[in-house]
DNA sequence: CGTCCGATTTGATCCATATCAAGTGTGTAC
DNA sequence: GTACACACTTGATATGGATCAAATCGGACG
């Protein structure tokens, strides 16, 4: 009884990019229509995984990227010392693991933030797919680019940026993907706890506490918990904008 | 007579990969001595840039990426308001350009530290040739990845460690890096200035200077100007440690 | 429904590093 | 060779955010 779910999980349903949502986001957005089966016959569909739960971890042998298909993952980097780094938060449609792609291990700990359904993407036929299709190969170097500059940017607001900056930023950032998503960019949840935005951005969590408070104070953010609500998106903005503002004058 | 001397580096001398002193850090080091005639054919050679000078722009055209032969170049993003970030060095047998790899423009702009000359490798057909050999498609692969996980590790740098730490940390990483070279790992010059350095690592300038005459009170290193000397390696790497060494107690 | 533990908030204090200010090389151009 | 601009160093002071401490919230579980 005990083993009926993942069973059940692992039943022959084919996956079916071709219906999924999610494909004007996913992979499938680099492929022709009629090449869309051959993604479908490399993809492992279905995977379950409950908050907390790790989908892979640092240092074990790689394997595949994931791409998120509902709920959302933290990647984090852990030291020989035990400390972490949050390397990013992923939503669906998103892919995780293009870190470590090419390498003969995971340079991260990806873990599910809520319950959270993956498909996953066995890197030896995925790479031997991508030698076939020159789009999806495109693609994929846009993705691991993308990621690469993502980095940059963050390394950009690490290392230049306040602590409301850095917030803003973040906020900024989530809202526009859940826009994406169809969701509101206004109004939404926040996947991760303060310790995770704190250790993301380089702050103590105290720190990040404060500045919502000061945000809710200033009337351009209401929060409670990990609900939010965006209420002046020009406030935030301009916020987040606050450096580049003063260097202009 | 002006024009000689461009006229001369663009001269129909073929790339030569095969006898590249830097076959095994560069492209070459993923394919089969058979097949490095391909890479030949793709590959445009002995371009060659003044200190100063841009190998290419921050928001053009995206046309190729670059290995460079000798000299080194640092990368860096600049934002609306002429905010420079500083994202990387790199030194001969590195690829630069790859964090746009799959964009439409450049995301950041590359300029020669000192008298620099790069091999050329257009996108479009270094992509043709990727679908063609897997081993170089997965080495592009991964040395994205790297680039990535590089990226992180600077993030992580910039979150959690002291100035000491960081600056530890970067002279170690270019020792390590002028030892694969065949170089001295203890007795080096310094490619960049020491604002470039500041600003990689998120500091002011001063700081840098301090940090550095501190070592060199310590008997750590010795440096006058680039010019520097590791006198104690150990002792940078416990200094770069220190901050996971406190963390194991 | 109460209990308990982790997450979050709030307050007080401290410190690493930025910033401001000034002086000292250093290399290049005339 | 001299001068100028720029790179680097050194010192004094200011401050944003870390750290320490404690209270409050919230949700899972018996």
């Amino acid at each position: 009884m005990a083993q009926a779910i993942p069973f059940r999980q692992a039943s022959p349903l084919k996956a079916s990019c071709h219906q999924c949502s999610l494909s004007n986001l996913c992979l499938p957005l680099a492929i022709e229509e009629n090449d869309l089966d051959r993604l479908e016959d490399i993809v492992q569909q279905g995977r379950i995984f409950n908050r907390g739960e790790h989908i892979f971890d640092q240092s074990t042998p790689y394997r595949s990227c994931f791409a998120v298909k509902s709920g959302s993952i933290k990647t984090s980097i852990i030291t020989e010392s035990g400390e972490e780094q949050v390397t990013g938060f992923f939503m669906p449609g998103e892919l995780v693991g293009l870190d470590s792609i090419g390498s003969e291990h995971y340079a991260c700990t990806a873990k599910a933030l809520e319950r959270t359904s993956v498909c996953e993407f066995p890197i030896d036929k995925l790479e031997e797919l991508t030698g076939k299709l020159p789009e999806l190969q495109h693609h994929m170097y846009h993705l691991m680019s993308q990621e690469i500059q993502n980095s940059h940017q963050l390394a950009m607001l690490l290392s230049k940026n306040t602590a409301e900056e850095r917030i803003a930023a973040l906020l900024l950032s989530l809202s526009s993907r859940f826009q994406r998503r169809r969701m509101s960019p206004t109004n939404f949840s926040l996947p991760m706890a303060r310790n995770d935005i704190a250790n993301f951005l380089g702050l103590a969590v105290e720190t990040v506490s404060r500045v919502f408070t000061r945000f809710q104070n200033q009337g351009i953010i209401k929060a409670r918990g990990r609900e939010v609500e965006l209420l002046d998106i020009e406030g935030l903005q301009m916020v987040s904008r606050e450096f580049s503002r003063q260097c202009n004058n």
